[in-house]
RNA sequence: GGGCCGGUAGCUCAGUUGGCAGAGCAGCGGACUUUUAAUCCGCGGGUCGCAGGUUCGAUUCCUGCCCGGCUCACCA
């Protein structure tokens, strides 16, 4: 509800009213006068069922199949055609046509149909409490038996229904569902309740997930855990959100990554590593980001860069398979294959075809800078070299990679862990993965050299002291991790949320998130006493 | 922060070149024993985001503000 009430009075009418009377006035029902028509009809109903001894929210269900068995059994036939089946489920349709009614019941698993006769339900049962009292929204337990309507639909024939909790508000609109984007993030229940569509998407989050356990702990890695409460952050290019443990007065970051935690492992002599977890990033909120996100992270002894890139096609493509049944998808109108290989393309050549601009032209951060000012282009400042690199890829290159490919070899000053490209002086081995114009993932070769770590550790720190609030400080305990020697390794990292968008075919990360960060609601002020 | 678009019934949306505010669904009452966006008859429901201004009269025009969406900037 877009709504903004300021009177007391319609702000009380208002969807909110609750938050607002259990937040502010610590009223956990609102009274009457709060309440909408429907609302007040559906309370009306509820008195009545309590008054006539039925308890609108019993303890106990009584359920012999879920809906996805009732019509999976009936339909293989395995169901005696005289067997009672208890079916539970949200009331979401009823058509009454006089002494005979149907509806739709919908659980977990499906919806199916339910018929409703008065001769068998009993004219008292029928007429007050399935008529009258039961309301949209209701869940309850059907008991019947099954069999085919006239037009072959399968269908639970009713014998008796149970109530097994009241809805004390009315469904969002039955044909279109709920659209209003702020209430269906707000309230994500109501937007998984009232499209389906939405549900399903969520599926296919999660089948993602469980595709890529799939894939890794079938090639032998390892899942860990690893802190997201860190004393030191790093990993990443991001600013980080603050706490403080109380006990031990330490002031403590929640995770940007989980790199240096990971490679301590390979350290500790584990040769394969992942994780699936949270980073957060104390950053703006857009399309493509959200400040708490989703990540893969894994690690592997013994290859590099080019072993991660072969890794990867095969990981991600075995995912669309798993996920779609096929390498091809589409994407907002855009058909996305995945089969492998991927091109693979040098930063530099790609930046150089899509803007004109070749960097390696201009060898420190002043000239490109005038070179990227000549042709109109934003260059902060502030910015080093290697940042309005990145810079000139995200604005001239990145929106036109809709097929998954790769850019590889990236300036040393933004990829502080990553290992220098032999014979160059600021190139370091590492690849993007870029689909549907987004980067999807990132790697390198791992920097396995405690002293360079310590000077790239050194060059962060003096950036962030400089004001470089991206940087990250020096982490003393990962380099004396990498001065007992960790193996030569390639590392990975993928945003699943993103991964998520382009397999449900969505363009705004809220969309994957069932509760994406959003603006507080402290804008609802409770009224002031009218004057 | 800039630009553009929007906020009308519980939901989805029309509409008013300034003159009593509309539909469908949902709700309430009634009819209906094979419907499935059931149908038919009747009824209730609104501070048209908020506050000022112009005007005989503002939901409509103007100004400011709030909220949301898209976008640019910022930001992996």
């Amino acid at each position: 509800m877009p709504t903004r009430p300021t009177s007391a009075w319609r702000f009380l009418s208002n969807q909110r009213s609750f938050y607002f009377h259990s937040r502010y006035l610590m009223t956990p029902s609102p009274s009457d006068q709060t309440l909408l028509d429907q609302e007040q009809v559906r309370r009306e109903k509820l008195a009545r069922l309590r008054a006539a001894g039925i308890d609108p929210y019993p303890p106990r269900v009584q359920r012999t199949h879920t809906i996805a068995q009732v019509l999976h059994q009936y339909q293989a036939g395995t169901l005696d055609d005289d067997a009672t089946v208890a079916l539970t489920g949200r009331l979401i349709a009823r058509r009454v046509m006089g002494k005979l009614s149907f509806g739709h019941i919908e659980d977990g698993t499906g919806r199916i149909q339910i018929m409703v006769r008065r001769d068998v339900l009993g004219p008292e049962r029928y007429n007050q409490f399935f008529k009258k009292d039961l309301d949209l929204g209701d869940i309850i337990g059907v008991q019947g038996t099954m069999t085919v309507t006239k037009t072959g639909e399968i269908t639970c024939l009713v014998h008796d229904i149970t109530l097994l909790a009241k809805a004390l508000k009315p469904l969002p609109d039955k044909w279109h569902g709920l659209s209003d984007p702020e209430l269906r993030q707000r309230q994500r229940y109501l937007d998984l309740l009232a499209n389906p569509q939405v549900r399903e998407r969520f599926r296919v989050r999660a089948r993602i997930v469980r595709a890529l356990r799939d894939y890794l702990d079938s090639e032998g890695f390892l899942e860990v855990e690893t802190p997201i409460l860190q004393p030191i952050y790093g990993g990443a290019a991001a600013e980080p959100f603050i706490t403080y443990h109380n006990y031990l007065h330490q002031r403590l970051y929640l995770r940007i990554s989980f790199e240096l935690y990971l490679k301590r492992l390979l350290v500790g002599g584990y040769d394969k590593v992942y994780e699936i977890g949270r980073d957060f990033r104390n950053e703006g909120i857009s399309r493509k980001h959200n400040p708490e996100f989703t990540q893969l992270e894994f690690y592997e002894a013994y290859t590099d860069y080019v072993g991660v890139m072969n890794r990867t096609e095969e990981m991600v493509a075995y995912v669309v398979k798993e996920v779609t049944g096929g390498y091809t998808i589409t994407w907002q109108g855009h058909e996305i294959d995945f089969t492998p290989p991927w091109p693979r393309i040098p930063l530099r050549q790609a930046i150089l075809e899509a803007s004109g601009i070749d960097y390696d032209q201009y060898p420190d951060a002043e000239s490109l800078r005038q070179a990227m000012r000549a042709r109109g282009i934003d260059a902060p400042s502030d910015a080093s070299r290697g940042k309005l690199i990145d810079k000139l890829l995200s604005h001239f290159v990145e929106p036109t990679l809709i097929q998954p490919t790769f850019l590889i070899d990236y300036p040393l000053d933004i990829s502080p862990l990553a290992k220098r490209k032999p014979g160059t002086k600021d190139v370091v081995e590492r690849f993007e993965g870029f689909v549907a114009g987004m980067e999807l993932c990132n790697a390198f070769t791992e920097l396995n050299d405690p002293l360079d770590q310590l000077e790239r550790f050194l060059e962060q720190g003096r950036a962030l002291e400089a004001g470089d609030k991206e940087a990250t400080p020096v982490d003393m305990d990962y380099i004396n991790a990498l001065s007992y020697g960790m193996p030569p390794a390639g590392g990975f990292g993928m945003g699943i949320d993103r991964f998520a968008m382009i397999l449900a075919d969505q363009d705004n990360i809220r969309e994957v998130i069932l509760f994406p960060h959003l603006r507080p609601e402290t804008r609802d002020e409770p009224p002031t006493s009218p004057s």
